[in-house]
DNA sequence: CGTCTATTTGAATGTACTCAAAAGCGGTGG
DNA sequence: CCACCGCTTTTGAGTACATTCAAATAGACG
């Protein structure tokens, strides 16, 4: 199962580990398992890791001062996610995250972080190319967030996120596309009609 | 001028520069001024340098399929810019970036870029604090995008960034806070008037 | 000054929201 | 296995916020 973290890294960089490097790489992490609606992180608490998801699926939210969950991200198998502001700065943390089914996930602490960053040169790189990554989709995201109507966003987040689509509930991906859930139900039916 | 590459390097790795690193630093740029409504970057064409502003203002947009500009990001004096996307993965830009005032620049290539990294595990750390800082800001705003309405956005942001309000149109305020300039025109008025 | 661009204002429209309730779906326990 | 409960999704009616279209005013620049 760790394999998809290999070959998660390997993608990443572009290039292939050897067995010891990828040894030494999984040995800063430890594995746990989650149950579904298991806290991962939370706001106004530090954040003190950064999970890889090896099964399941999660979810991180932002609550405003009215007290509305806004999603900031999902993932599942094969993707990164943690509270990247707590993580960093070591202060409270902004975001929620929550497990959306059981999961299993290959965690890291800070130190340990830290520590790996610095044993190999391929591995800060990898995290820095993760990082990367990361922003360039955020930066669409609000480019496509202030520039379409909803019923747009829906079709294109749909299109290529298929995966995220048929296992996160709607109410949720509307949250993600900045909409209500009887909106997006609306969009939905108008869609399907057109066909 | 330099001096406040100088300071932004330091502030931002928490951490002073011998004179040798900074000359190092500094060696891999060039300095370039740009008038006004001159272009940094273009979409479709491959983004070749990061920018750091001397003097100045910049800003980043995005033109969707209507052919209607969204905001990406403002710089000033002391702030990066580039298309991140294009600069990293080498194919045709994704942005626009224009000079809103005549601006003076420190420039580096992504040749230069690389070599810059390599030669001082510092300056990488460096370039990896910016980028965190840069993902972390995102996140952020796309919390309050999707979670705020207009009137509370605005109010945030010139909050947050009184610098930008004064210097920047307010048609392209509007356009980074996903608003139409009318809106903002009427937002402004109804909070002008509750005083 | 005159021109071009930005901002403001007005009136009508549209998209998404709120409130409310019904229908659908899944899991649990009797 | 079925009935019930809680949660998600759908639907309806009315509303609010932001948009569009249009025009007037204000500001900046040569």
């Amino acid at each position: 199962m760790e394999n998809l973290l290999r070959s998660n890294i390997e993608k990443t960089i572009a290039q292939q580990l050897t067995d010891a490097e990828f040894d030494s790489f999984i040995s800063f992490f430890f594995k746990k398992s989650f149950e579904k609606r298991a806290v991962l992180t939370e706001e106004g608490k530090k954040c003190k890791y950064v999970y890889f998801l090896l099964s399941g699926a999660a979810y991180s939210y932002y609550i405003n001062d009215e007290g509305e969950k806004t999603v900031i991200q999902f993932a599942i198998e094969n993707y990164w996610i943690t509270d990247q502001y707590s993580f960093f700065s070591e202060k409270p943390g902004l975001y929620f995250t929550e497990a959306l089914e059981p999961l299993e996930a290959m965690v890291i602490n800070r130190e340990n972080y830290d520590a790996l960053c610095c044993s190999n040169h391929l591995f800060e790189k990898f995290f820095r190319i993760l990082l990367q990554n990361a922003f360039i989709a955020l930066q669409y995201r609000i480019a496509k967030t202030n520039s379409e109507e909803a019923e747009r966003r829906y079709l294109e987040y749909a299109d290529t996120y298929p995966h995220f689509i048929q296992r996160i509930p709607q109410y949720l991906i509307a949250s993600f596309l900045g909409i209500k859930p009887q909106s997006l139900s609306r969009i939905r039916k108008k869609i399907a009609e057109q066909h």
